[in-house]
DNA sequence: CTTTAATGTTGACATTGGACACATTGATGT
DNA sequence: ACATCAATGTGTCCAATGTCAACATTAAAG
């Protein structure tokens, strides 16, 4: 798997073969179907890592900051995008809609809801602070996920101009994005 | 490459082979070829449509509500959201990592900025009624953009619990996610 | 020492993207 | 009317790939 991940990442996710992989580890072409039913199994797979990994990136990010829920969130969302910047290949399987959703793979749902939570708590932690508005929690997560899912998307895809390439650059332009969109959580 | 088109949404996108598309409007496996130097240069047709849609439709969204940029950004992100809901598999193209984004294909890259104007115009249309905050009006429409790419996204992927899987839910979900969005924008 | 499950290997097959040489055809200039 | 030529389509061929089936190895368990 780490040897898939790494081609993944190199080249595209269509690039990506299995056997490919196989001859990078050094055993023959069909010896990952015994670890493997399928090609898509493999991918399913490495998405669940991805989301592991993000769960584990947020709750770190909320742990930094005790008792601030807009830091917290803040400092997640720089998590966030640092992450899918680093493996927008990876994100692209854990989002695109490359696999099957439903419940062929309990463990990649499963991962993806824990990392959904590690997100969820730190808006209810805010809110109990009083720092949030008391609305529909879930909700407001689903507010929060959704700006910074579709700021860092964006910058994955290059959709932003390219002047803002550098790292500095995306952590100024996050944190004015998600300062604003803050704004609509705050008590 | 209307065929091509109901082939990539009938079917995922790695899926879509350049002869099936051939076999459907009957023509040889080849025949494609003379009017698309590549694969991804067929896919780049199509998703460059995807972007010409997605401008007519915010544009029209704006002609909807004259006067009012925060009900025009509203319908917008509804039209966005339902863009994206209507061709998965086709905003997978124009905004996963498939296809380069530098300029191999310059008529991609500037539907992708018509679009994005389109949204700018509304924001900056609220600036000068006062209804938004005067600040920089590009970054206000990526902030608007990535909040509703990025929900269409998680929802498109079916990340969002499928209780919320009819229309008139989507409808509900998105006007509270854009309103709380729409917050950090108001003057 | 046998059994068995895990793992790997070789070989085969269909599908696909793509390159190449060749055929058809319709408009154009003479 | 006729030659020319660009646009379009066809058939053939090849390499890469996903997947399957039959067989080999090997290490643990009884």
């Amino acid at each position: 798997m780490a040897a898939a991940r790494q081609l993944l990442e190199e080249n595209s996710i269509a690039a990506l073969s299995l056997r490919q992989v196989a001859k990078k580890v050094g055993v023959s072409h069909t010896a990952p179907y015994r670890h493997f039913k399928d090609k898509e199994s493999l991918l399913a797979g490495i998405a669940a890592i991805g989301f592991d990994e993000l769960a584990a990136e947020i709750s770190k990010a909320a742990d930094l900051h005790p008792g601030n829920a807009a830091q917290q969130l803040l400092e997640a969302g720089h998590c966030y995008m640092k992450l899918v910047m680093n493996n927008p290949q990876c994100v692209q399987l854990m989002f695109g809609n490359v696999l099957p959703c439903d419940d062929t793979y309990p463990n990649l749902r499963e991962s993806g809801d824990i990392a959904f939570d590690s997100l969820k708590r730190i808006i209810e932690e805010g809110q109990n602070q009083g720092a949030f508005k008391a609305e529909d929690g879930e909700l407001m997560a689903l507010t929060a996920w959704a700006g910074i899912h579709g700021l860092s998307m964006l910058f994955a895809g290059e959709h932003v101009e390219a002047v803002v390439s550098l790292p500095a650059e995306i952590h100024n332009l996050t944190t004015a994005v998600m300062t604003t969109m803050l704004e609509g959580l705050k008590a």
